[in-house]
RNA sequence: GGGCGUGUAGCAUAGCUGGAUAAUGCGUUGGCCUCCUAAGCCGAAGAUCCCGGGUUCAAAUCCUGGCACGUCCGCCA
């Protein structure tokens, strides 16, 4: 719509200048109207009704008589006080069809801004398989990743290797200290690993891990084993190559596990960077000297420093601890060495983390405030829970992504065996894999991320209504008059690009909806791109294929072997709209289903 | 106790840089396949926008005081 915006803001600016208004107020309130009736855009008068001394109807009035004549514009109102502007859908359609955004190519993707972004996404630690908790943040760190590039941007997708914390260290003890009849009798009672996931790393070795924690609370030689963790950790927080790399055997394996799960929900990354990388190579050293000038600089009893953040401004625990009385580092002290790093190579920066680490943040953007350093952008996100309550691994009440995504495509095996039985087995796996990944990932996406969310399995096994299938659907129609201009024997390719065509002056509301969807498509993906929100896009992306449905309904692109080349551009530029939109949601654009 | 976030039809959500009749899906309910895929389309019913106060011509939206829920307040990661 700004497309519009820009075209008639003249022109309201010339009609408010003969009614008397002259400041600037009125362009915030040009705004799309709310009702699709009333108009396009539409600007509330009430404001102006002290200044001229008239009521807003009489002005409205006044406006609508005063608003020069142009193409752009279909009709203008007056209706209670408001100014309302229709634009001309003929001019909506020649201006989407001959935008290069909407009709170059390769599918409606926009020019390059030359700008790098780095996106840190996910960094879970290489302890155990993904589960629907985490989930949130791989996804919505994704879908963020992959909106940035759909809007032009240079994209670089980065996880963060926790590879020398206690979690890594208690697994890598377990590992090397724990028989797997240890293992399955310090365990038994839990729920056995899933038959189906044997072999897959994460899954098995998560099973030592937990028997670790359970013997690290119960056996009689606990003490012994809390040291030798300790011991561990301690060298690895010092930099001890021998023991890193013991930790990276142990969690490798586990990582790798956790990667393929998020590769089948179309989910890649293509940088990872090791924690520890920072201790070995003495930035972090390097800081923690930096940081003892510093007049918020403090020492504690045991000689543990910290930085106090209270002198500037912060809230609440004042004190930002980033070493310990032994000299070792803390997560976060290597955090901001890692961004340090980070800024190096990218022009902005993005975090995506859990709302738990909220405080975490501003302690790590306050400090390289400190350090003349930009403070990063972040997503937060709230958890997502069970019906049953929190998600907790040790309690036995989580969803594995693997399950959840086995269910999923299970499920929509059984809906496309029921709605094509006419297809082929390996067809019906193909349409259900995609149908599957696609709705539990859209699920998550299309709520805002701060919303707290309660995962249940019907909302994401549902495929109608406001579901990735859905959007599917809509795109595997427009896929098939496609394929059905080719099979009447219509050469599409001259008909995309024959520009002598008349437009029809009266169009459906189908056509009309459908072009107006169409023209908001780039406003709506510069804002969930700027403002961190991809739900934006991912609402916009349904309201786009209902559009495309109604226009489906009304518009007939092959009739008797003839074809419609208006119709059948405009359907055109909301396919690849709606293939290049999916592709930055990760819903998958497949043809036939 | 303090900080941050959330509270919208039976359920799940959108709208939150103030603007007209609060939008969408599920569920309930009525209709539409000789016609480019009905995973669709069209219609009906369903809301004290958590509660109180304030600002304003105008408040779901802003301010303020409550209430409920989530989350954080480690020399853990």
């Amino acid at each position: 719509m700004q497309m519009l915006k820009a075209e008639i803001e003249p022109l309201i600016e010339a009609a408010l200048l003969h009614v008397g208004i002259t400041n600037d107020h009125w362009r915030s309130m040009l705004a799309p109207s709310r009702e699709l009736d009333q108009g396009d855009l539409s600007l509330p008068c009430f404001p102006f009704a002290k200044q001229l001394g008239q009521a807003p109807p009489a002005i409205a009035e006044a406006l609508a008589e005063a608003m020069p004549e142009h193409e752009a514009i279909g009709e203008v109102n007056a209706v209670a006080g408001y100014l309302n502007i229709k634009a001309d859908p003929s001019w909506l359609a020649k201006t989407i069809l001959s935008s290069p955004e909407t009709h170059g190519h390769p599918f409606g993707q926009r020019q390059p801004t030359g700008r790098k972004i780095l996106i840190e996404h996910t960094s879970a630690n290489p302890n155990g398989p993904f589960h629907v908790g985490r989930a949130r943040n791989a996804i919505l760190g994704d879908s963020l990743v992959r909106l940035h590039r759909l809007y032009g941007n240079e994209v670089r997708a980065e996880y963060y290797v926790d590879d020398m914390g206690k979690q890594v260290g208690v697994l890598a003890w377990a590992l090397a200290n724990l028989s797997s009849e240890e293992v399955e009798a310090t365990l038994e009672g839990r729920d056995p690993l899933n038959p189906k996931w044997k072999g897959k790393a994460d899954h098995e070795r998560v099973r030592w891990y937990q028997a670790a924690q359970v013997i690290r609370q119960e056996r009689e030689d606990k003490d012994d084993i809390e040291k030798e963790i300790g011991r561990m950790v301690h060298a690895s927080e010092h930099g001890d190559q021998q023991v890193l790399d013991d930790f990276q055997a142990a969690y490798t394996p586990v990582l790798e596990g956790m990667l393929t799960t998020l590769a089948r929900l179309g989910i890649n990354f293509d940088t990872f960077t090791k924690e520890s990388i920072f201790v070995t190579n003495g930035d972090v050293g390097r800081l923690m000297q930096r940081f003892k000038t510093f007049d918020i600089h403090g020492t504690a009893d045991n000689g543990a420093e910290f930085l106090d953040l209270g002198a500037r401004g912060l809230k609440g625990k004042t004190e930002f601890f980033f070493r310990r009385g032994d000299g070792s580092s803390l997560y976060a002290t290597r955090d901001i060495a890692y961004h340090m790093w980070k800024w190096q190579q990218c022009d902005d920066l993005i975090n995506v983390l859990g709302e738990d680490h909220k405080l975490q943040a501003k302690q790590v953007g306050m400090t390289l405030t400190e350090l003349g350093q930009k403070v990063p952008d972040v997503l937060f996100y709230s958890f997502i829970k069970l019906p049953e309550g929190k998600m907790s691994t040790r309690k036995g009440n989580v969803v594995f992504m693997d399950d959840l995504l086995e269910e999923a495509q299970a499920q929509a095996a059984a809906v496309v065996g029921a709605l094509r039985p006419d297809y082929e087995h390996q067809q019906i796996k193909e349409i259900a894999d995609a149908a599957g990944t696609s709705a539990v990932r859209f699920n998550i996406i299309k709520v805002s991320p701060e919303k707290g969310f309660t995962f249940r399995w019907e909302e994401a096994l549902a495929f109608e209504g406001g579901s990735a299938p859905f959007i599917m659907y809509s795109h595997v129609r427009a896929c098939s008059i496609v394929r059905r201009c080719h099979k009447e024997g219509i050469d599409v390719t001259a008909e995309l690009e024959n520009t002598n065509i008349d437009h029809p002056k009266e169009m459906s509301k189908g056509m009309v909806g459908l072009l107006r969807a169409l023209s908001v498509h780039n406003d709506v993906l510069a804002k969930a791109v700027n403002d961190r929100r991809p739900h934006l896009f991912a609402n916009h992306l349904l309201h786009l294929a209902n559009c495309f449905n109604a226009f489906y309904r009304d518009c007939m692109i092959v009739v008797e072997g003839e074809v419609n080349t208006f119709n059948l551009q405009i359907s055109e530029v909301a396919r690849r709209m709606m293939r290049t939109g999916m592709e930055g949601l990760g819903i998958a654009p497949i043809e036939h289903m």
